[in-house]
DNA sequence: TTAAGTGCAAATATTTTGCTGTCAC
DNA sequence: GTGACAGCAAAATATTTGCACTTAA
């Protein structure tokens, strides 16, 4: 039986109840829409997904908690090289970074793990003197459909 | 005698020529601004420094612009890790990418220059079937000193 | 009990757009 | 001459903040 590829859901709160961080019922839906959620969600699509679990929540408590998250080093901001408008996106940070892919063309979002990015990120530590807390590599271009159809 | 780190200032300005681009006035002093620029400038900087040069030149016109010049690839748009607000960084585009590290307690920016980094993009444009366009990398961190002081 | 968190409304920051007039080619 | 570009003002978008009330621990 293979090993699941995400964490379970829950984790999220399993740790903010260990870094005794205060959990409402506003944060208990914000946090369960990020574990669930299957692609990047901006700040207004998080906002209306965790109202439907909790009616009450406001946009300003969306985006206090995803500053928490962030200072927490619980979630990764995006830009996803601005496909659609000026707005962040957020994922869940898993164990392993990712590089990010947008399709200029399709507007298609794909990832990337690999070696060569954690060789980098050793060498800019090592080379520059600099301790790295988060890194983003975002990529624009043709996914492989586009660039046949071009 | 060295050879100069940059291109030569007006470099953009021959660009847009060679390329047709109709040259006002005002894309003038803006692009001298971007030539000139020491370092990151977001669009409020760059619409002060370029009024100075001509006192005419609209918000508008620098947000314009800016949509041109990427449209034409001579500059990146950077977030800098969000540093300082949410607003975006202008660069023009020299011939090499390089990876640019913000230290969260100071503020500085680094940039960095790797082979490493050409060598994950060469990966990525053939494991993902992926034709880059444009890219970026950035690291927030400490910087050598800030490390030793915390 | 009480400090931290929340909703609400308003403010701020950033970028874009419609329109009319101007200028580069 | 004319189509691309400009300024201006207003709208659109995205995020933050002050304040009084509520709630988790």
């Amino acid at each position: 039986m293979p090993l699941p590829q995400t964490e379970m859901p829950g984790r999220l709160q399993s740790y903010c109840a260990e870094r005794g961080i205060r959990m409402t019922q506003q944060r208990r839906a914000i946090l369960s829409v990020m574990e669930t959620a299957k692609k990047h969600l901006d700040a207004a699509q998080l906002l209306r997904k965790a109202q439907r679990l909790d009616a009450s929540v406001d946009r300003s408590t969306v985006y206090r908690t995803l500053q928490m998250l962030k200072r927490q080093g619980l979630v990764d901001e995006l830009d996803l090289m601005h496909i659609h408008g000026e707005g962040h996106y957020y994922e869940r940070k898993l164990n392993r970074d990712h590089i990010h892919m947008a399709c200029l063309r399709c507007g298609k979002i794909m990832e990337f793990v690999s070696d060569v990015f954690d060789k980098l990120k050793r060498q800019v530590e090592r080379d520059c003197n600099f301790q790295i807390v988060v890194s983003r590599l975002e990529i624009g271009g043709y996914c492989n459909a586009c660039r046949a159809a071009k």
